[in-house]
DNA sequence: CTCGTGACTCCCG
DNA sequence: TCGGGAGCCACGA
């Protein structure tokens, strides 16, 4: 378990790539983080949208948690039909509750910026 | 080296 | 509130 972002950085992962990966099999049963969270936490805040390429191409590889990563609105990016149903379906599962709108509530669910940070 | 590819975000009207 | 448009970026071909 990953405590804080130095610790992060001083892995053995030197691309962001692997980086990405160890932040996301780090987010925790029953909470969520965003794309651009995870972006944040690998170093590259602005590369929120390569956390998804990389869901794509190594979710079964690395069994990552996918279904704990978001859109920063608290919703699921997928389209239905495409998986969007099953990451639900996952995350109830997991005690993760769903408003009328499909949205997730980050202030709740959402991993607490402390939860990747420094000041324990 | 250049180009295509997104399960993203932010900003505006 | 909601939708469109532009920015952004690593990785593979």
């Amino acid at each position: 378990m990953i405590r804080n972002l130095s610790e992060l950085f001083e892995t053995e992962e030197k691309s962001f790539y692997q980086r990405v990966i160890r932040a996301i099999q780090d987010i925790p049963k029953g909470k969520v983080a965003t794309y651009g969270q995870v972006a944040l936490v690998a170093g590259n805040p602005r590369a929120a949208r390569q956390v998804s390429y990389i869901l794509h191409s190594s979710t079964e590889k690395y069994a990552l948690p996918w279904h704990r990563v978001v859109n920063s609105k608290g919703n699921i990016s997928l389209k239905p039909k495409k998986g969007y149903e099953l990451q639900m379906k996952l995350l109830k599962k997991e005690g993760i509750v769903f408003d009328k709108k499909n949205c997730i509530d980050l202030k709740k669910f959402g991993l607490s910026p402390n939860s990747f940070n420094i000041q324990d």
